[in-house]
This record gives structure tokens, sequence and C-alpha cells, in this order.
RNA sequence: GCCCGGGUGGUGGAAUUGGUAGACACGCAGGACUUAAAAUCCUGUGGCUAGUAAUAGUCGUGCGGGUUCAAUUCCCGCCCCGGGUACCA
């Protein structure tokens, strides 16, 4: 009845499952006086395939910690919960009809109950869904409270949009410019700021809100209708069916993770991270320190003229017909002239607008283009003409002069000199509401408008501004806003034409072809800075439009693919580091000393650096420069299944729902369509898109990342209705002190966690910025496929053996069939084909250690009901491969198959005896059966035949010894996740009791403690059987006491020349002297010195004794 | 290509402030028990050479060098495997 068998044990681990529950001990107070302990497994997305055997290794680690912990102490929190919003499940209701909700819930409870038969320690009273409304309401809000935050680069830290407004109010943006330097949207002042309409005001908001809406480039992926985030497309194709994307500007959500790129970045020195985790988010932020330079081009550089773009005529007395750069100072005396014969209501209107009167900057008989604008707000792009006799005579003039100047984004309004005169307060107030209105603008490229051709500068960046001397040609990217303007016209099919073909290439092509070389000359020249020389530019696909300026300067001898370029295109190339340069391929070293470099000529390398610098500090045509890889996190998605955006857009300007509004529930719905358009599945919902006629609502949904940024802080207090978690707890609990998980989640989840609780941190609700103290990642388990093997052409199976020796199937196939079937069936193939074999796949659980059982698979493939097995000494021996757990390799092991043949506590013990908890390994039952056996000669200690039998005579030492060597070796163990070595330990233990026949109370009842973290089930019982009422998890873990482990002496190895010859067993107290006689002197050692003296005695106490002959 | 991690018996793996390489387990072989099988228990088990044997010798932690009384561990060069990243200037 008491034996360890398959019964006693089900009936062991059923019992105690429920048991706990009753009794509730896993429940966990945030009101202890006891140290706390967070242990964190990521939690699972609830597929429907439901668990594989590498599912719970991380968290059967993660449970033996916390009741590790728990028995130290410790109060310990140790939740589960799921992230149950995602595509998966919104796929699988497009393909079956079946609801999100309906799937995610019924593949939740599956879950929940494969976890529960494992016997985890869950206090599941604080189980978090992240689709469950009362979750979300908390995702919305924090998301509300980032939208309401920006990032202050003074501080380095998030702070409220309402402060933001204050410092505006009081002395504009000088001092918090645009963080995103491709802002359209200039400095202002405060009484600008103050003059701005609501929805502009707005606008430059969210320039600097931490969470934006704004037109960026996306992952369309046209298949899925959906946006993918950068870590979602592998490839150029999407992570999930592998469809191809492409880029696409979308108005989308934003995080603006780039302001936290640095402290991202220096969060990991402070947190305990595997140098690889640490190493892929340090590639992923991708911070490369270096310069930021400007090269003004050489010549002239036509822009469009205006001859083509309207009529013109010789009588036109203002109109000059050309844009080139020699007439600019014609124009500008033009103008000059001008504003000395002005009307007279011009000089009325002036009088009005000059000074910032209206609150902003206008000029009047401006320049612009090859026109002259009465008054021009430049900052507003708005022109305003007050129209004499000579407008009303010269249309066509006007006609082009306006054309020209919506094209450059300008407005005209016009006013009649009747107006100025009889109504100039109408006319300044229309004039300043058309001001406000517009958005202010920082004018793309100064040039054309202002300063004529000629002014245009390109803007790169590199981290080696010592090979300034080297540059030879400019690389603009494609899409680069200068190509067009400075292209020549002789160059401009070139170009054209290139455009063309980058614009045919997708993603995947460029992917394919990543180092072809491909470009095209613009004509166009730069002016070096340093040395005046000019160099050509041209415009390449190898430049990226999204990284640094979107421009280089290329230094063909000291980067590989500057070299190719300049080589495909015959470019010269200056050699600047000497020797050192081959000629044949670049040398990208930083130690050479520079030649040919001017100034820099005989410093090294990366000495120049600054020299460099702050020469071009000195010149004030560049800086220090730090840039990043990283970009900001698109955060919107194109699906039905995740968190609603708790906004409401009035006018196209979307503002946060109130706290008390949320959350904004997921709308019921049975279309998941996406719209095609961009829009997501909720844009077929229009009555909830639009809810009233002024309001409408945000058709994205957030990213499966939005609920798991946050949710280890929900567990700290998963019922609060008024706080995301209450202060206290969240201050008690603090940092996730062990977190274990997969390191596929290594960029995305883990950078936008750190990320959340960076901002919540600033924001003051809570009072660490790293999550997670500790993470720990657990290796992949893959699954071994087995393979068998059939001859072509023949029904014939053959043993593994066979198709590696495919020359002994003959002999073979004969003894074993039969010389008549031979001839009959595989001669004839052997004579016209020779053997070749198919090898096929077949289902593990008819394959044990690598026998097949062949009775079962003739059941289960009738196919091969005729077939012929080829056996080696008399079983089928299969071939294997290792792949990744998936059920079309039918090589899926569910941990319930192993449960139900040896237990939870046999796969608890086993999945940790596999190897180190971080590594990968190919899951094996081979070798289950020893922890098997080992947990029933542990149970057989307790037991004398099928009798509980323990004494409570008093222990030896040595069994004393036994004892506390292994409380201290499995403490250490788990203070390291060296698991699968404690297992190692417990099995030395129960051997050495064995054999010392043990069984104590005094030994047994604390080696059932330490033992219970890793095989609760069977610890309990036993507990329980020692007469204990009270669980044995609330039991403390026997002190450790090192005088058991104190030796007297030791069996030294004694080695001669470094090889260990002899051992001797001496005290340890014995002094070095002592010892070397004693070595010296004895008769084992003397027999291999041969009476010679040694030339050097080496001895290490407690370790070794060395003798140098 | 670059960055990170790793390479130890037939297998999973153990041992690193440099100090007996191969713990523990699987597998395999032999034995005990049994009518038999399963289960259990005992013994052996890195390779090679010699020996009936006990045993002795010798090689051995991816490869080649080096430092040291002593190297799986430290240093230099190379090979292979796994992961990350990919025209990032």
């Amino acid at each position: 009845m008491a034996e360890y068998s398959k019964e006693e044990i089900k009936k062991i681990e059923d019992k105690w499952r429920t048991e706990w529950q009753k009794r509730g001990i896993y429940k966990v107070s945030n009101d202890s006086p006891k140290p706390k302990y967070y242990v964190l497994d990521m939690f699972p997305y609830p597929s429907g395939a439901g668990l594989h055997v590498g599912h719970p290794l991380g968290y059967i680690a993660s449970d033996i910690v916390a009741r590790f912990k728990r028995i130290k102490g410790f109060n310990v929190l140790h939740p589960m919960g799921f992230d149950a919003f995602g595509l998966p499940a919104e796929q699988y209701a497009l393909e079956h009809g079946i609801h999100p909700a309906v799937s995610t819930a019924d593949n939740i409870n599956n879950f929940k109950r494969q976890l529960g038969k494992i016997g985890f320690g869950y206090d599941w009273s604080r189980e978090v869904q992240t689709c469950d409304p009362e979750y979300y309401k908390w995702t919305q809000w924090i998301f509300l409270q980032i939208f309401d935050s920006w990032f202050n680069r003074k501080t380095e830290k998030a702070e409220r949009i309402a402060d933001l407004i204050k410092i505006f109010e009081k002395e504009g943006n000088a001092s918090h410019p645009i963080p995103n330097s491709k802002s359209n949207i200039k400095n202002f002042a405060a009484a600008e700021w103050k003059a701005f309409n609501e929805k502009t005001q707005q606008e430059i908001l969210m320039q600097y809100r931490l969470a934006y809406l704004a037109n960026t480039d996306v992952n369309w992926c046209e298949a899925l209708g959906t946006v993918l985030a950068n870590d979602e497309v592998i490839n150029g194709v999407s992570y999930r069916g592998g469809f191809p994307v492409i880029k696409k500007q979308m108005r989308q959500w934003s995080l603006r993770i780039t302001e936290y790129a640095d402290r991202l970045l220096s969060g990991l020195d402070v947190i305990d991270f595997s140098e690889s985790m640490k190493e892929i988010q340090r590639n992923w932020i991708g911070k490369s320190i270096g310069a930021e330079l400007e090269f003004r081009l050489a010549g002239l550089t036509p822009s469009p003229s205006p001859g083509e773009r309207g009529t013109s005529s010789e009588s036109n007395p203002k109109g000059f017909q050309t844009s080139e750069k020699k007439y600019w100072h014609i124009l500008k005396k033009f103008s000059k002239d001008n504003r000395k014969n002005q009307t007279e209501e011009e000089d009325i209107l002036w009088q009005d607008l000059r000074n910032n009167k209206l609150g902003f900057k206008i000029r009047r008989q401006h320049a612009l283009g090859t026109f002259i604008a009465d008054f021009v707000c430049l900052d507003k792009r708005l022109v305003i003409e007050v129209d004499g006799e000579y407008h009303l005579n010269n249309k066509e003039y006007d006609d082009a002069r306006t054309e020209f100047l919506n094209d450059e984004g300008f407005e005209v309004i016009r006013f009649t000199n009747e107006e100025v005169k009889s109504n100039l307060q109408e006319v300044l107030n229309k004039i300043k509401s058309t001001l406000e209105a517009r958005p202010s603008l920082q004018r793309p490229s100064p040039s054309p408008l202002e300063g004529g051709a000629g002014d245009e500068a390109i803007k790169v960046f590199t981290t080696r501004p010592d090979t300034i001397f080297g540059i030879d040609f400019m690389v603009l990217a494609p899409e680069h806003d200068l190509v067009k303007k400075i292209t020549t016209p002789a160059q401009q099919e070139d170009v054209a034409n290139y455009l063309k073909y980058v614009e045919s290439r997708s993603e995947v092509d460029r992917m394919a072809e990543v180092k072809k070389i491909t470009g095209a000359f613009t004509g166009a020249y730069a002016i070096n800075p340093f040395s005046g020389r000019q160099i050509p530019v041209w415009i390449s696909e190898y430049v990226l439009a999204g990284y640094g300026t979107g421009a280089i300067m290329a230094v063909p001898c000291g980067d590989e693919r500057d070299h190719k370029f300049a080589k495909h295109f015959n470019l010269p190339i200056t050699n600047i580091i000497g020797t050192l340069y081959n000629g044949e391929e670049a040398n990208s070293t930083k130690e050479a000393t520079l030649e040919n470099s001017d100034f820099l000529n005989g410093l090294v390398m990366t000495a120049a650096m600054d020299v460099a610098i702050n020469k071009l500090e000195e010149m004030g045509i560049g800086k220090k420069h730090v840039n990043f890889k990283m970009r900001d996190a698109g955060w919107s998605r194109q699906r039905y299944w995740g968190e609603p955006f708790p906004v409401v857009f009035k006018d196209d300007v979307p503002y946060a729902m109130n706290e008390s509004e949320l959350p904004l529930e997921l709308p019921p719905s049975n279309n998941f369509k996406p719209s095609g358009n961009g829009e997501g599945p909720l844009a077929n919902l229009t009555d909830w898109i639009n809810f009233t006629p002024e309001q409408k609502r945000d058709s994205n949904t957030m990213p499966t990342h939005a609920g798991a940024a946050w949710y280890f802080l929900r567990y700290m207090d998963p019922h609060n209705k008024t706080a995301f978690a209450d202060k206290k707890a969240l201050e008690y609990w603090n940092q996730v002190d062990v977190y274990i998980g997969g390191s596929e989640h290594a960029v995305a989840h883990l950078l936008y966690a750190r990320l959340w609780t960076k901002i919540l941190h600033d924001l003051g609700y809570i009072n660490f910025d790293e999550p997670f103290k500790k993470l720990i990642n657990q290796g992949k388990i893959t699954g071994v496929t087995s393979i068998f093997y059939t001859v072509k052409g023949v029904d014939l199976i053959v043993s593994k053996k066979f198709y590696d020796n495919p020359e002994l199937i003959i002999e073979e196939c004969k003894k074993q069939f039969g010389p008549e079937y031979f001839n009959s069936n595989l001669k004839p193939i052997i004579e016209t084909e020779g053997i070749d074999f198919y090898e096929r796949r077949i289902d593990i659980s008819i394959v044990e250690n690598d026998i097949l059982k062949i009775d079962k698979i003739k059941e289960k493939r009738p196919a091969l009901i005729n077939f012929k097995f080829l056996l080696e000494d008399g079983k089928y021996i299969c071939g294997s491969a290792v792949e990744k757990m998936s059920k079309s390799y039918f090589n899926v092991v569910n941990p319930d198959e192993i449960i139900d043949k040896y237990g939870a506590d046999t796969l608890r013990l086993y999945e940790m005896f596999l190897g180190p908890l971080e590594q990968s390994k190919p899951w094996s039952t081979q070798g289950i059966d020893g922890v098997f056996k080992f947990l029933r000669r542990f149970w057989n200690l307790f037991h004398s035949g099928e009798n509980f039998r323990v004494s409570d005579e008093a222990p030896t030492r040595e069994e004393l010894k036994v004892l506390h060597k292994t409380i201290k070796k499995v403490e250490q163990d788990i203070e390291n996740f060296s698991f699968n070595t404690s297992v190692s330990e417990f099995m030395i233990c129960c051997n050495e009791l064995s054999s010392l026949k043990c069984n104590k109370r005094a030994i047994l009842e604390p080696l059932a403690i330490v033992l219970s973290p890793f095989a609760p089930h069977i610890a309990e019982e036993l507990w329980e059987k020692l007469g204990h009422t009270d669980s044995i998890f609330n039991a403390g873990y026997p002190a450790f006491d090192e005088q058991y482990l104190k030796e007297n002496s030791f069996e030294y190895p004694i080695s001669i020349n470094g090889k260990v010859r002899v051992m001797m067993n001496i005290a340890l107290d014995m002094p070095k002297e002592d010892i070397e006689k004693l070595v010296l002197e004895s008769e084992s050692v003397t027999k291999w010195t041969e009476g010679k003296a040694p030339k050097k005695v080496i001895i290490v106490p407690g370790k070794i004794v060395n003798l140098v002959m």
C-alpha cells in the first residue's frame, strides 16, 4: 500500500494539490513583518496548443526558488497570469469564427489545468489577464500618463505636459527645443505660444509627448492588414506568417523611447542580466559617438526656374525670370528700393505689422525666389499682398507668383487698398487669425527662398571625424530631401532612373542583395571644409534615410562599403594611412598615424578625432554628436484584440479621456477583418468610432507589449479599483528580485517594461526605475524527432544501422527474410536503381529510447501494414534529429504524459536534472528513470517494506555530516540557479544514507524540508507521516552547522612531477614542514623518488602535495 | 562580416581565486533473486598498450603554441557549433 508506485504517487499528488488549495497556503499577504522576495515568471501567451515540456522549465526553477525563499523565512510573491491579448487569437477567430474572448478563455483554462498538475505554488488570487477590462483599464491609464508627459532633457526625466505649458507661457521653447530634429516647428517665444490657437498648441505639444501621434514610416504588412513593430519584421517579412512587409507612412501612435536611450543603456550596468542579454539590448539601442558636420555645396545649383512655372513678360518691371544666384543681389536691391517707395496703404499696414505687433515677425518687400512679396511671415509662411493698380494690371505675374508660393508651402492672402484704408482693424484681425491658424514651420532649407542656391549644405553624421581628409565623395540616401534640389540637369535622367530602380525594389529584394553596389551621381559637388576640395555627391541605397542624417561622407580607404563603392564607380581613393592601406581593401583601423591630412598629419587617429571635432566647432560647422540606432516604438496595431486607445479626437486633435471614463472597453464585434486601408477592424464599427458628431475614437489598438509592460506591478495589488497598485504595496514589493523567462524577449518586452517603469518612476508613482533586479533566461528545450528509413521502391523499412551502412542490407535481408524475399523484392531494385532511402518522421509516442514499437506503427499508419522491417539485434532503431517542438514534426512531449507515468515530482526533478537551466537542450526521457528511482529510494529511507518506519535514535556523526553537506550544497546551488547539481547532491545524499541504513528522524526530517522545493508532493506527504499537521512549507530551513563538516585529516594526493602517485592521510592541522618530512620519509613515496631529494616541494594545505624531482 | 556564448567519456552533464578531470545519472556489460520476464539489488565501465589476473604504463577536456611545480581553468593564434545583428556611417 505504501509503496512509491504509480497509483500511490497519483494519490499523494492529487491529495496535496487539493489540500494546499483548501488550506490556501499559497495566499500571499502584502502586510508581513518578513522580508519580501519577488520571483516572477514571464507570463505566457495562452496558445491553443497547450504546454509542452519546454514551457515549465523556467516555471519549475522559479517555483523552487520561491518555495526555498519561503522556507528561508521570506514573504514570497510568486504570481502567474496571462498575456491574453494578441494576434494569434484574432487569426484563429478569422479562420474558425470563434471569438478571441472565447478561445482565449478556453486556452487559459487548459493552461491552468496543466500548470496545476505540476504543483506550482502560485497565488492564483493574484492572477492577471491582460484582456480583462479591470486590468486594461490601468494599461490605458498608464498610457495616458505617458501621453501626458514629455522628456525634459535638462533633468533627464519625464515631466508633466502641464509643466511644459507653464514653461512655454513663461519663456517659449528656447531652452527646450523640439526633441525631433526633423520637425518643421521652429522655436517660439512666450508671446507666440500664447497667440497660437488651440489646435496649433496641441500640435506643438504632440511633438513633445512621450506617447504621440505622428505620421511615421511603418512596416505595413498587406497580408495581415496591419502595421508591425521593427522586431516583428525579420528579413523583410513578418515574423508570423512570413508575409512581405513594405514601408508606408501612416498616422500612428508611438512611444518616444529614443528619449530614454541613454538611461536604458546605462541602466544595464546596475542590473543582473546575462552578458549576452545586455549585449542584445546595447546593440538594439545602438549608441555611437561621433560628430555631425555640414558640407557646403559648390557652384551653381539651379532650383526650378519661374520661367517654367508661369508666364512672364519683359514689361514686368518687378519680375526676374531667373533664380540664378547671380541675380540675387539685384533682387535684393530691388526690394530695398521698393521699401523706399511704399504705397500709402502699404505704409499704413506696416505700422501695425512691424516689430512683432501682432505677435509675429513680419517682413516687408521681401524677396522670395524670384518674386517680391509685400509682406511675409516666414515662420508661418504667410504672404500678405496689398493690391493696388499695379496688380490689377499684372494678373499673369501675380498668378505665377501665387503658384510658386503655394508650391513652396506659402499661403497668400490679399487685401485691396480700399480695405486697408477703410477697415484696417478688420484686416489686422484677419491677418492675425490666419497667422495663428497656421503651424510654425522651420524652413526645410533656407536657400531657395532667402539665400538663393549655393547655401545648400549636406549634414552628415560620422563616427570618424579623424578621417575627414580622406573623403573622396559623399553619398545621400535616395530618399534624401536634397536629392531633387541638387541634381544637375545633365544628371537628371541618371538620378531619375536610379530612384525608379530603388522604388521598384521590395524590402525582401533589398535584404536578399544587401551588398549589391548601386548608385547614381547627382552632378553636384560638396566642399570639404578643411581642404576646400570639391567632392562629388552620389546617391545610393547603401545609405539609409532612417539612420543619422541620411547622408555620409565617404572615406574609401577606411570603410569597406565606401571602398567597394569607389572601386565600382571608378572614383579616386585618397590614402591617409600610408602603408596600412594596400589599395585592395579598406582598413578601418583607429590606430594609424594620419598622412595627407594637413593639420592632422602625424596624429594617431584616436587622438585626431577630438582635434578634428574641436576644429569643426571652432569653424561653426559641426559638433560632437551622439547617434542612436533605436527608433521610437510604434504603438498602434490595426487589430481588434487589444487595448483601445483611451483618447477622443475633436477636430482631429486627440484628447485624453477622463480617468472616470476608463476602461474604454473593447466593443463587442464579430468582424475582425482589417478594413484594409490602414484602419483597424474597429473602424468597421462606425457607431463606436464616431460616437458623437464631433467626437471620434481611434480605430487602432495597442500592441500586446502594452499589457506586458507593467503586469509585474499589478500582481502586487491586483484587485485595486482606485489605482494600478497601492503605493504601499509598490513600495513593499519593489523590484522583481528574480525574473525568469526566454531570451527571445530581449528587445521588445524587456525594453518596454524597463521604459514604462522608468516613466512611472519619473512621474513619482514608483520608487525604483529598473523593474527586474536579476534576469535568468532558461534555455529552450528542443524536440528530438524520430525518423525511420524506407528503401525507395520496396516495401522495406530498415533500422538505422542499415541506413548508415547500406552494404549490409543484402546479407541481412537474406538472413532475416530468406533468399526468396530478397530475390523477388529487393534484388530488382538494387539492379535497376540502387539503394536509396526516404527519411520519414514518426510520432515519438511510439518510440522508446530510439526503439520503434513496430506493432504500434502499423496501427497508426495502416499504409505500412505490408512493410517488412529489417531489424538490428531484433529491434528497430530509429534515427533522430533535433528540431523545435512542433506538432507537425510529431515530436511534442506533453508534460501530462510524463506526469501520468512518473508523477509531477519526477517531472520537476528531471527537468532540473537535465542540465544547467540557461542552456538549451533537446528533450530526452533517457535518464528519467534515474530520477524516479531516486525518489523511490528517498521514499524507502522512511519505510521498511510497506510500513512507514522512522527511528528516534540519535544520529551518528557520519550521518550528520551527510545531512549538513547536503543542506549547504543545495542552498548554495539554489542561490546560483544551479539546480542540476542540487539534484545530484540529493542523489548522493540518498545513496550514502541508504548504505548507512539510516532511518533516523533527526536526519530525515530536515532532509525532507531541503527536498521540498524540488519535490513538494512527496516531501509534504512524508512530512505528514512524520506527524506534522502544518505544511512543510511553513517549517523553517534547517540550520547548517559547519562543525559537522570539519575534518581532522585529509587524504592528500601526493604527486611527483605533476602526476599523482600516492594518497596519504595527513592531519589538517599539521604544519607544512612536518607534512614535508612525513611525505618524504614515507615508504610509498621513496619508492617513486628512489631516495633522491626533490628539487622543490609544494604543499597546498587541504589540497595537494607536489614533489618536483 | 561584426558582437556574445560554448566545445569535457557511448549519452546528459560535474569540477574553474590554477591543485586528484570525468561527480551524479543514463546506457552498456557481468552477477544475484525469479520457472520466466519485469522490478530490485550488487559489481564493472574514458581511450590505448602489456598481463590469466590483481595491476602497471601511457594518452586524454576542439586544434597548435606559451606561462607554471601544476592548466578543462590564465595568455597568444586557429578550427567548429549555437545565439544575436545585419549596408547603422
